[in-house]
DNA sequence: TTCTATCTACGAATGATTTCGTAGTAAACA
DNA sequence: TGTTTACTACGAAATCATTCGTAGATAGAA
């Protein structure tokens, strides 16, 4: 339910690249950074046996795909994270991202999109 | 440099509350939670050591303070967390946050306020 | 002064995460 | 067929975060 960072970068991958073998994976992550392919194989079995992935065993080579949703995912990380580092203060970490990253012309139009129409809602 | 969860509570009460004796802090987090008076001694023992509180140990009763600034905590956090969550992508985070917490109008339109500005800043 | 309450320091157990080595098996190849 | 290659399974080490028990010291009360 609360996948750890090696996991997230697992469901990332998988996410972008949709069902995909160890090696496959494997191959991804070791473009970011070190990682032994049986590190890889190994997290991608705790996450199987966790409900995180589903796979086809019907082969030697098994085949992962995510079976959480990366919408759903992120909204829970998102609670957590309002809550531990923000005390549940949603309109704060909106307002620190925002002043520390600079978004395009786009995202902030769309953002204001999004905004407006939570205004009408709130209406 | 990074506060763990546990950390993060203490700091929130320090940053809260200012300087405070283990006691008093210990007294904050019971009302959220169960907690062992020597588990919040330890921590923020440890917290000293990482340089995340100083302490005033002239008398018998250690008085800590938050060595880091809420502001620049929540930075790191923030940072770390757009990264591993979302790929880097800050605009995706504020909408995912914007869509799943309801704002009050008073947030809004504070973060609207915020929004104009940055946009000027891009002119 | 003696006893009690409070505080710090220390050590250690527990559990979770991340890591990889080794072994065994199946497939592909020569 | 026999050998090499690729893959999974398993176990276990290393690290970190969290937790608390115990011991020793200090201060205040009786």
């Amino acid at each position: 339910m609360k996948p750890t960072d090696a996991e997230l970068e697992i469901l990332h991958v998988l996410w972008a690249s949709g069902p995909s073998t160890v090696r496959q994976v494997h191959e991804q992550l070791s473009q970011h950074r070190e990682i032994g392919y049986t590190t890889a194989l190994k997290l991608m079995q705790i996450m199987y046996e966790k409900g995180l992935l589903s796979r086809d065993d019907s082969s030697k080579t098994h085949t992962y795909t995510a079976a959480v949703s990366e919408e759903d995912t992120q909204r829970g990380l998102v609670s957590r994270f309002v809550e531990t580092a923000f005390r549940g203060s949603a309109s704060r970490l909106v307002m620190q991202v925002l002043g520390q990253h600079k978004a395009s012309r786009e995202e902030l139009d769309e953002i204001k999109r999004l905004l407006n129409q939570l205004d009408h809602d709130n209406d």
